[in-house]
RNA sequence: GGGCGCUUAGCUCAGUUGGCUAGAGCGUCUCGUUUACACCGAGAAUGUCGGGGGUUCAAGUCCCUCAGCGCCCACCA
């Protein structure tokens, strides 16, 4: 055994060194551990960070609770698999990237350079990303298996990719279309619904009228657009309006040939905005798009993919710009005095969340995933119905098949987006991405998975979104669509965590993909977390300033710290705040164990440790039998709180009884006790169990300890159970009658004698630390014997050190606390009394319930049996109280 | 407009299907400390659980309502 371990623990001198000692054992590896049963595997699907740039704290509070339960379930001695990867996020990326060159001064990275070139440059780019951001990943201290890496762009998930594409196309669930799409004018090419921010502006409504003989004048905030309109629509009862419907009348505002604009009625439209009508130009937007379908409109783009005016809007606009033709079109109208009305009112813009540019609804032919539509042999089913049926009926109605999401609140949330989810439009202008797997030769489509052979096809040069690959994640990393052993063993995959934030995004994606796809939902379980804010409750964000990188919270209070400081006080789904401050508190307590386990082994030393199972049951003292009985609850509590998730909970408990119950008290009591064996060995076992309890949380301290007593490593030991403190707890109560109060009553008679203290009749009797106050106080037997034994006795709450003292000057001991203080009987019976009618009533309420047939009958089974429980409950309480109002009378 | 969340000690937050005297960390104050740890110890103070109403034997917890803050979705033509 190592003895003279520094004085503060000091994690940079030990982290690296342990993980590369965890990662040479293979116990990252499930292939490699021993598991007692063989199929108890559990697996976790990392969340792959983007490669656009380093982890920040979200990604490190999310590598903590992954970790803290990869660790956990290992410790459970499950065959535990946590799979790395990385996200090459297509648009996110190439984006960042083109920025980089045009800094550079490459001004149009995509024409300068070409395709082959760029993708080169933003393949060194996420490279070099990918590099630190795994180093990020190890430092953090996660237990992944390195050797099943993955990547969405490599091989095996390229493969993936293209197998479900090609599925999808053949079921016709991946259809081009011709549609308003949502167009990125900077990033040239098309946005899904998600990548959108809404952005408030203030902006001018005009109101017009298209030509004088025009009987309807409209609002609009775009005027330009609508030198291609083609309707007008109104509500179908607004009186104004009605004599018009169906009419068309031809207008000329200046576009290349004159409009024909049909008046149709349409509900949708609001009567009290504006004018009450509305110019339709379905090419640029999406709802004047829909109203084209249902009515028969024609479509007149007038803005190209430049974002420039087209030959459509007429010569006087061709190749102005947005603005441009705006300012002309608004002039002309004024001229013609054609404008009524014009107000400033705010509004908001669809943005690209990407590349920041104020996105063009145009209309264009792209790839959809037809959400709406009946899926080949799945009974009539659409992707939306298996997308919500994962969550509540669970997949094909199959129990066992249903995710189960905490907190649950989150369902409804994530219901009610399905039910607004339009087709998703999956094809994108950017190259960085999975190159969709179609070509073309003429008017033939050819969709496999392979080329086509022969020089004429020409492949599809649109790229996926990256949601595509991401939604395939818990299966792609598992080999599919190789028939692997991984897939065997570890899908669906058992756990998955996520900030709600993307929950829409690629939640429902992933139960899309697999429950399609497989048959099979993608998860069991979803733990949802909130997100990290900054000290004053700001998002971080690089705009902001107020970044902080987990590598130098890591430097300054070492990874152990960092994980507690980051999971603790969280609960699921609700945001928390970060702040230095609290990762003082971690770090101190991880020097508190440190300091515990220092202490502990170097007293070891003089006699050699021992088992709990040695020691005999009547060498026991009340101190020790209390600490036992705390480490057991502990031990049952922590198990149930991770099992729940409670990561918070679990380490608050653990902390309270490390520093509080174990260091101030028992520690200290066991410097002045006579049989220090007992002592020792306890404290030895008490620290091993502990150990084990707090490694998933903050594993390298724990397994640093671990290693100077043991040299197999902390990681892959059993997570304790109560059982071991149970025995010799039942054991130690049935040899000797113990009480805490006896030992007191004890302890003072021996004073007495020793130091000839004539027979008082109030004594001070000083205890250790205030756990034992509160033991007595909850002890209703003790207090029996208490008055039985002698007539007065005061308690103290007080430290050890204090003892020392009293004891070393027994004369100087004095009244402190009067019994009645302790336990006020007056009150203690009124209270219990209260408490008892309470009871009692309540009884009476249930018995009545449960003789009611009417309640019986009718209500769910669940609820009578939930019922007649609580009474069961209720009487034995009832019981309880009866006999501590007699102890106490 | 639709939905969700939050409001508990000076600060940051826990509080499981209603149930013992509402908790923790940090901070504050007092005292202590040569012998595991000042990244320390012993104590103390601080709460109309946002306001109002209701259900119940019992409400921080459930229902209604009002107020403030925050988020998401849709839309604003």
């Amino acid at each position: 055994m190592k003895k003279n371990l520094p004085k503060t623990y000091e994690p940079w001198k030990y982290e690296d060194k342990i993980y590369r000692r965890w990662e040479r054992s293979g116990a990252f590896n499930p292939d490699k551990l021993v598991s007692a049963e063989k199929s108890s595997y559990y697996s976790i699907a990392m969340p792959p960070p983007n490669v656009t740039g380093v982890l920040h704290l979200g990604h490190a509070l999310e590598n903590s609770i992954m970790d803290i339960q990869t660790r956990f379930q290992r410790m459970q001695g499950k065959k535990v698999l946590l799979v790395p990867g990385t996200d090459h996020a297509a648009v996110a990326t190439q984006a960042k990237v083109e920025k980089e060159l045009v800094k550079e001064g490459i001004k149009n990275p995509r024409e300068q350079l070409g395709r082959k070139e760029l993708l080169k440059r933003v393949r060194q780019y996420s490279e070099q990303s990918k590099k630190t951001i795994i180093s990020q990943i190890k430092k953090m201290g996660t237990s992944c298996d390195w050797s099943r890496l993955a990547y969405t762009l490599d091989k095996e998930r390229s493969e993936a990719v293209n197998e479900v594409f090609v599925k999808m196309f053949k079921d016709g669930l991946i259809e081009k279309d011709y549609r308003v799409i949502n167009w990125s004018v900077k990033g040239q090419s098309t946005c899904s619904d998600d990548e959108l921010e809404h952005r408030e502006e203030k902006t001018t409504l005009y109101t017009f009228k298209y030509s004088k003989d025009f009987p309807i004048a409209i609002s609009t905030t775009r005027p330009e657009t609508k030198l291609g309109d083609t309707a007008v629509a109104v509500h179908p009862k607004d009186k104004r309006y009605k004599k018009y419907i169906g009419k068309t009348f031809t207008v000329d505002v200046g576009a290349k040939s004159p409009l024909k604009i049909k008046v149709i009625a349409d509900r949708e439209v609001d009567p009290d905005f504006g004018t009450g009508a509305l110019g339709v130009t379905p090419a640029h937007s999406q709802i004047d798009f829909e109203m084209k379908e249902k009515n028969n409109l024609d479509l007149i783009a007038v803005i190209g993919k430049n974002g420039k005016m087209n030959e459509n809007a007429g010569k006087e606009y061709t190749g102005l710009t947005i603005k441009q033709a705006r300012k002309k079109f608004v002039t002309w109208l004024k001229n013609q005095s054609l404008l009524e009305k014009e107000e400033l009112i705010t509004h908001n813009v669809s943005t690209s969340d990407r590349f920041g540019d104020i996105i063009e609804p145009l209309p264009m032919e792209q790839w959809f995933v037809r959400v709406n539509k009946e899926i080949p042999g799945h009974n009539g089913k659409t992707l939306k119905d298996l997308m919500k049926e994962a969550v509540t009926v669970g997949h094909n109605g199959d129990r066992s098949k249903k995710i189960i999401i905490t907190p649950n609140r989150f369902i409804d949330q994530y219901l009610h987006w399905i039910d607004n989810l339009r087709d998703w439009c999956i094809s994108r202008q950017i190259w960085w991405g999975h190159q969709i797997p179609v070509w073309y030769d003429g008017t033939k489509i050819y969709c496999n998975t392979e080329p086509p052979s022969g020089k004429k096809w020409q492949r599809d040069p649109d790229t996926l979104d990256t949601w595509f690959s991401s939604g395939l994640w818990t299966f792609s990393t598992l080999g599919w669509p190789q028939k692997t052993n991984d897939f065997k063993k570890y899908h669906p995959t058992s756990w998955m965590q996520m900030g709600y934030e993307i929950l829409f995004f690629w939640m429902a994606r992933m139960i899309l993909m697999s429950t399609y796809t497989l048959n099979e939902i993608p998860f069991q379980e979803v733990y949802i977390h909130g997100i990290l804010r900054d000290k004053t409750g700001r998002k971080f964000s690089k705009s902001l300033g107020n970044g902080i990188d987990p590598i130098d919270m890591i430097k300054k209070y070492g990874t152990d710290a960092l994980r507690l400081g980051l999971i603790s006080g969280i609960a699921p789904g609700n945001d928390s705040r970060f702040f230095e401050e609290k990762l003082e508190g971690t770090r101190n307590l991880v020097n508190k164990i440190w300091n515990i386990s220092r202490y502990i082994l170097e007293n070891q030393s003089t006699s050699s440790p021992q088992s709990l199972s040695k020691i005999k049951p009547e060498e026991l003292t009340s101190a020790d039998l209390f600490i036992l009985k705390k480490m057991m609850r502990l031990i049952e509590s922590t198990n149930q709180q991770l099992e729940k998730c409670d990561f918070s909970g679990a380490s608050d408990q653990l902390r309270d009884f490390t520093w509080n119950e174990l260091a101030d008290w028992y520690l200290e009591i066991s410097k002045f006790e006579d049989n220090k064996k007992v002592k020792t060995a306890i404290l030895f076992t008490v620290l091993k169990d502990l150990l084990k309890l707090w490694h998933p949380f903050m594993p390298f301290v724990t397994e640093e300890v671990w290693s100077k007593f043991n040299d197999s490593l902390l990681i892959t030991e059993k997570y304790p159970r109560k059982n071991s403190y149970s025995k010799i707890i039942k054991k130690a109560r049935r040899t000797h009658d113990f009480d805490l109060i006896k030992d007191l009553i004890v302890a003072i008679r021996n004073i007495r004698a020793e130091y000839k203290i004539p027979p008082a009749k109030k004594i001070k009797a000083i205890i250790y630390g205030h756990s034992l106050v509160n033991a007595i106080k909850s002890e209703v037997e003790l207090i029996k014997k208490l008055r039985t034994g002698i007539e007065e006795l005061t308690i103290e709450k007080s430290g050890p050190k204090i003892k020392r003292a009293a004891f070393a000057s027994v004369n100087e001991i004095e009244i402190y606390i009067p019994l009645a203080e302790l336990i006020d009987f007056k009150k203690e019976t009124a209270r219990a009394k209260k408490e008892l009618a309470n009871y009692e009533n309540f009884s009476k309420q249930l018995k009545n319930k449960l003789s009611n047939k009417q309640f019986t009958k009718n209500a769910p089974k669940e609820i009578v049996a939930r019922e007649k429980e609580r009474l069961e409950v209720t009487l034995k309480n009832i019981k309880k109280i009866k006999t501590y109002l007699k102890s106490i009378a």
